[in-house]
DNA sequence: CGGCGCATGTAACTTGTTACATGATTCC
DNA sequence: GGAATCATGTAACAAGTTACATGCGCCG
């Protein structure tokens, strides 16, 4: 299980240069859904990249000491080699449902209270996805760069949408049996 | 974000008595699809649990040294703490939607070949799931024990299903704009 | 008798999170 | 001038994986 971090920055530097925190925000909007990233990661890793020659640092003077990273030549080989190369098992964790699975156990209102909770935040996740899809079409895109990004999307929306309704059939079995 | 390792194994062990190895298959097999433990976590908190006084281990003389832990009042107590507490973010990473956001750097060929990879492997815990479902239905179930667990396969199904019709969605994209 | 599955355990390592420190800029 | 946000970085810690060591029992 080695990590990802590098690529993901290189994928972001591919389309122009950027600051580790833009980043670092970039993958909270964008990736919210399946994946994450935090500064103690995102740091350190551009420091060795530049140390690989995998992305060059420009110390933008004046402005609030920010470092503008570029990729080059040898980043982005290493970021096609990464596309070519195999997939590792993606990892997911959801705690709410061991809790589901242990519900005998506790009390079924707090456990419908969870899924709703869960919910709340799974329909927040739905509706900026959502907004991003607008976005995007909105844009015109002639050359179909778009595409991919809203075959990402596509996913997000796919899922949430079966997390939902998951959800509600859940609250109604567990408000059924009380 | 702590372990939550505790918690699944009194959550097992809160039905029977299990060695350390029959959690890790049981979790295997169960949680597959949203779970996972290794062995190098799962015996030393065995231990921590123990010293703990969560659990009690029993050494199995005769059969191959195997020690099997029961759940103490204690252990109990523990478990119903943490059903009623707040879920922690639910952790979701997958490699396969980094590739295809970042794809107009790739090789459409490839990411196609990545994506049935993933819909083969998806497929195949669709009928994992299926079979456990089937299983649980086909056993007589008058007090109702099943029925939580059929809400849990129940996710991975609907979340498996997207997955898959996603999958197709993409290809089909895919193999459109070669 | 050899290989596989059962069974437990640890040590080294990698990965990832959190908290903290520091300081500039912007906006009210 | 104070709060929020921008911005970078590190150190300590927690979590999780992997590889290894050990040895029994069963089946062919």
């Amino acid at each position: 299980m080695s990590s990802k971090t590098r690529f993901v920055l290189l994928g972001l530097l591919q389309e122009q240069p950027l600051t580790g925190y833009e980043m670092k925000q970039l993958i909270d909007i964008r990736f919210r859904f399946f994946w994450n990233e935090s500064f103690g990661q995102i740091y350190p890793e551009l420091k060795s990249m530049e140390e690989d020659g995998l992305v060059v640092a420009t110390d933008l003077s004046g402005a609030r000491k920010q470092k503008r990273y570029a990729i080059t030549k040898s980043g982005s080989r290493e970021l096609k080699l990464w596309l070519a190369s195999p997939n590792e098992k993606e990892s997911i964790r959801i705690e709410l449902l061991l809790k589901v699975y242990f519900a005998k156990y506790g009390s079924k209102d707090i456990l419908a209270s969870q899924i709703k909770q869960f919910k709340e935040a799974h329909h927040i996740d739905y509706s900026i996805l959502t907004a991003f899809q607008e976005e995007l079409r909105s844009i015109p895109d002639p050359e179909n760069n778009h595409q991919d990004i809203l075959r990402v999307i596509e996913f997000g929306l796919k899922t949430n949408e079966a997390y939902l309704s998951w959800c509600d059939d859940t609250i109604a079995y567990l408000e059924g049996t009380r």
